[in-house]
RNA sequence: GCCGGGGUGGGGUAGUGGAUAUCCUUGGGGACUGUGGAUCCCCGGACCCGGGUUCAAUUCCCGGACCCGGCCCCA
């Protein structure tokens, strides 16, 4: 193949088996948003990169599809939902609270691809705005994990909570002044040795002795009982912590899987002003799967007036990689459908009109249209998974029949057209 | 942007400084003139691109793009 013939580097082709996965992922998080009253929103693929600049700054545009358009106006092919979802938002007076959102779409980011991460890739965004409560934080996070467990997933991941606020708390107790800084190590935590996390810390001015307190609390599992005594101790604390138990416990009652209260679990460098959450696969390791929380101040940005916002982001790529290790990505596809073969050209305007009916009947009907031997028909019904085939040939013609077979059992009948469709649709349920 | 690894038909592979590039699978056709899955037969289809070394490169060397993984970053 010649260079130029070949896809761009981290893009994608998706052919018809593929595509199978990749509609329940799709098709299953909406209809999961939906059941929580969350409706599908939509927005360009091209925004202004000021909108980027305005949140993230110069070191994030670096890392977008960017260009200048013939009208001299710099563009950025859109790397995340949440700066247009609020801009969608702001510029709306009319909305009455809560407001509640998804959007399915794709994005695109400068980036080298590699495990879990490509230049282009869909993301499931589903925000909520309004009000500022621990069981808005719960609803969203809780939509999370229904969807991940309508993925089959249930049990399979665990979701980490935990607090901005509370990070604020223990970080500046260490007496930094680099807050941003401190969050940032904490973020590579697990992919980093501990000599090299207190040498990060230690520029972020965080002593010896604080740095490895901050870590051997943050690496406390919850489960560990004198971990939340260890912390409430710290003023301002108390409260924070009161919510982030009842967020989790909301949480818990709407999945099987494990939630649980993980400090290590800050979310980067982003927006963040409260909660924050992630969810990781347990068996399997993976990148997160798809991560959020709560960011207060992004509609001011924008706008001016704060807007309470929480929302996460969930891409296909992690998903679809962990859905494959474990198995269940391309689970059989369906074949309830019949497969129309004709011993003769001839008689295909009657296949044409056969295929009409049984359409209409709401079966999905492929006819052959090769114009080759029976046989060879037949073999391409096999093959197509179909679990009816429909046989037309002189007799048929004549009679104004059909003959049907069941590819799975061998049986077959001849039968009248009109009783074909309703025919069919026994066989094909009988399995 | 940086680092490590990798490439032979659509998929999986064998092999080679020289002749028609191996096998399996997939696809098309046939044996089977109105019936699929089994068997047999036939057919189609590949050495990533460019440069160098050489009488000769798919093979050796260099570079590039691409793929896999990692760093940075992760919205």
């Amino acid at each position: 193949m010649t260079q130029s013939m070949e896809r761009l580097r981290g893009f994608r082709d998706i052919y018809p088996e593929e595509m199978r996965g990749r509609e329940k992922l799709f098709s299953s998080a909406e209809s999961v948003s939906r059941s929580y009253g969350y409706e599908k929103i939509d927005f360009p693929s091209l925004e202004s990169m000021e909108l980027y600049r305005l949140k993230s700054g110069e070191e994030l545009v670096g890392q977008t599809f960017s260009f200048v358009d013939r009208g001299g106006r710099e563009v950025t092919l859109v790397p995340e939902a949440t700066p247009s979802v609020v801009r969608m938002l702001v510029s709306r007076k009319d909305l009455s609270w809560p407001v509640r959102w998804y959007s399915f779409q794709k994005f695109w980011r400068y980036e080298e691809p590699q495990s879990g991460r490509l230049r282009e890739f869909y993301q499931f965004n589903a925000d909520l705005f309004g009000p500022d409560n621990h069981a808005v934080d719960a609803e969203n996070i809780s939509l999370a994990a229904s969807i991940l467990d309508s993925y089959g997933l249930s049990g399979r991941y665990e979701m980490r909570i935990n607090s901005r606020e509370l990070m604020n708390l223990l970080i500046a107790k260490t007496g930094t002044s680099n807050l941003p800084g401190a969050l940032a190590v904490i973020d590579r935590l697990e992919k980093t040795d501990q000599e090299t996390l207190l040498k990060d810390l230690a520029e972020c001015g965080i002593g010896k002795n604080e740095a490895s307190g901050l870590l051997d609390l943050i690496t406390t599992p919850a489960s560990d009982g004198n971990l939340e005594n260890r912390i409430i101790s710290v003023p301002g604390v108390e409260p924070i912590l009161k919510r982030v138990k009842k967020t989790i416990s909301l949480v818990r009652a709407t999945t099987q899987s494990d939630v649980v209260l993980n400090l290590s679990t800050v979310r980067g460098l982003s927006y963040y002003t409260g909660i924050v959450f992630e969810a990781f696969g347990k068996e399997e390791k993976t990148r997160s799967i798809l991560g959020g929380g709560r960011y207060n101040e992004m509609a001011a940005l924008l706008s001016g007036s704060p807007i309470p916002a929480i929302g996460f982001g969930m891409g296909d790529v992690v998903v679809e990689g962990l859905m494959r290790k474990l198995g269940i990505w391309n689970e059989a596809r369906t074949s309830d459908r019949v497969y129309i073969c004709t011993s003769s050209e001839d008689y295909m305007e009657y296949a044409f009109s056969v295929s009409s009916l049984f359409r209409k009947s709401g079966i999905d009907a492929e006819v052959d249209l090769s114009g080759r031997g029976l046989s060879a028909q037949m073999k391409a019904a096999s093959r197509s998974g179909s679990r009816v085939a429909v046989i037309i040939g002189e007799r048929e013609y004549g009679s104004r029949k059909v003959t049907l077979r069941n590819m799975v059992t061998g049986e077959q009948q001849e039968i009248d057209v009109s009783n074909a469709a309703a025919q069919a649709k026994r066989s094909i349920l009988k399995r």
